[in-house]
DNA sequence: AAAACATATTCGCTTTTGCGAATGTGTGAA
DNA sequence: TTCACACATTCGCAAAAGCGAATATGTTTT
């Protein structure tokens, strides 16, 4: 048993990424930790879909969840191998210049700091660097 | 119509990358051509498999190709987005660590450089930079 | 304890992907 | 022109992915 270690997954890892969705979920979280009912609210998207999403970028090793009361916090988590991890940065990067993404975060931006949150968000901790 | 060009597609360019078929395709090509018969022959799979899965990589925009006679020819190029440019990058380095990839490039080696090719390989052409 | 809430998982279903087998296409040799 | 060769594409099927709907789980509130 040469290693302990288990050799990453670069299969897993790709098909995690070879998801619009999924894009747009790491493009929200960026350098947060975001709750998943924000998804939700900004992505316009049923709360099973996001889950699902979420599990299976989680799986991949790419985020990491922590649960804080009736929510759980998702945040963008450095994978194993360091290639993997340039890949993210390079994927990061690329959302920057695109149209719907800064749409996205636009919007998240626009509700965290609105004075008074949508009725769906009322109570939810806000991302952090929005405080 | 803001741009002429189409924006780069990540779901497929991802999608590309996410099969270790592909990835042993892209480690073998390296910097150079390589032909067809020659990833049949070092991967030990079917040639229809090995059509498949080039085209996979032809329509993601990773590869190209080029006929010689009889022979075609593929090689690595790089993407319209730079950041997927930088993306395969990654992956190379991270292929060079990998005990499978490491072993097909030294069967290519060997197969290559071999005085006599093996019956199946009589007369193809060999990739440049092994000439 | 029960109800309300945020999130995760399961269940059918449709769509997509990967495969081997068979067949098609373009090129050079006979 | 016919054949052989290198490669591409198609076909039918099995496996996997994505989806909405329904349901399960863990937590707080009442």
């Amino acid at each position: 048993m040469s290693k302990s270690v288990k050799k990453f997954d670069w299969e897993k890892f790709f098909l995690a990424l070879a998801d619009r969705n999924r894009l747009r979920l790491l493009n929200l979280m960026g350098d947060d930790e975001i709750c998943v009912c924000f998804f939700v609210e900004i992505l316009q998207m049923p709360q099973p879909k996001v889950s699902r999403h979420l599990a299976y970028l989680r799986n991949a090793g790419i985020v990491e969840s922590r649960r804080d009361g009736k929510w759980i916090h998702y945040r963008m988590t450095p994978p194993k191998d360091e290639h993997a991890v340039r890949v993210l940065n390079e994927v990061r990067k690329s959302s920057a210049n695109d149209q719907e993404m800064q749409k996205d975060r636009l919007r998240l931006l626009k509700v965290c700091c609105a004075p008074q949150m949508p009725v769906t968000l009322q109570g939810a901790p806000r991302p952090v660097s929005v405080n």
